[in-house]
DNA sequence: AAGATTTATTTTAAGCTTAAAACAATTGGA
DNA sequence: TCCAATTGTTTTAAGCTTAAAATAAATCTT
């Protein structure tokens, strides 16, 4: 009878056994790769041709889905960065006449960022020629591939989303 | 006769006409957002639990990978940061003692940059523990959905690449 | 209404990141 | 050999990014 006898069946963790989580970490290393081979070549392509880099795109592209404007804290909930972060990059961007702001009347203490005539027009000359090198850049999936990657994508988005907010598998 | 005529087969494209690639582009952002998302967190947990920052921890996964030490120059292409970038990230982690550098004895413009015994054991701590995060992050995918996806990313890198080498469809 | 809490934003300090220029050592020819 | 081109690295200038602290206005509680 064998001293250091390990339970057959995986459920039993009653050692603790350190699992194999390779493969996990081999499709994040592979999607954080993709992400980050395309957003380089985006950032490279929008600094060679428009001379702009791919947060003040990126801010120019919320902003122009809102006409009416958004706040800084609605900005940063959306784009994912920093309250501080959208402070230095939004001053940028009025200086160089593509926002305005204006105090909101309902809160003293916020600010509504718009797009002005100039940033909307220069936006969307940009917004155009990006979506085309995006359609380029996953031109060798057939549709159906990249339907099944939307699906997928989203269900990683929610894995990891109700992993975020601590909870059990 | 109308004078608008438009073409009903897709393929002529005598008018370069402005195609529609708006399922791309959310396509893109779903990826980005994704990894985005995921990236974020593994930054915050890196930092709450050791004190590190994520190109850090990039840095010494790639060596921990080379037993024998690495170029800055094979570093550079491997984590896709420029070489000045690395200068700084390597600096930082000398002066803590996780990594140490020295000439090349084959050509002295380079160094071998390895990890010492220290960084090596802090680092193959945070590893494993990375490691479980990253399996509860897509803790929600099935086996099958995790190879799909990891197939099609393969796929988009594979896209991707050719995009950017400058190739026709 | 006063005080406490929350919310919106800015500031600060530190670090990451890049492109471009500079520098240094190596390699490849004529 | 000498010189040109290449390769490995660092420096510089500018901008991005965050967390944490500070400030200010709004809201909630009693």
């Amino acid at each position: 009878m064998s001293d250091q006898a390990i339970p057959l069946d995986a459920e039993t963790k009653a050692f603790e056994l350190p699992e194999d989580h390779r493969d996990e970490l081999r499709l994040w290393l592979r999607l954080l790769t993709c992400s980050t081979l395309i957003e380089g070549e985006v950032r490279r392509r929008l600094r060679e041709r428009f001379d702009v880099t791919l947060p003040r795109f990126d801010l120019m592209a919320q902003l122009d889905k809102a006409p009416d404007g958004m706040t800084l804290s609605d900005l940063s909930k959306r784009m994912m960065v920093s309250n501080g972060n959208l402070t230095g990059l939004v001053e940028r961007l009025v200086s160089s006449g593509h926002l305005e702001r204006r105090v909101s009347e309902l809160d003293r203490r916020a600010q509504i960022i718009r797009l002005t005539t100039t940033g909307r027009a220069e936006f969307r000359t940009m917004a155009a020629e990006h979506e085309a090198w995006i359609a380029d850049l996953f031109g060798g999936l057939t549709e159906k591939e990249q339907r099944d990657l939307m699906r997928l994508l989203a269900k990683t988005k929610f894995s990891a989303r109700r992993a975020m907010s601590g909870e059990a598998a």
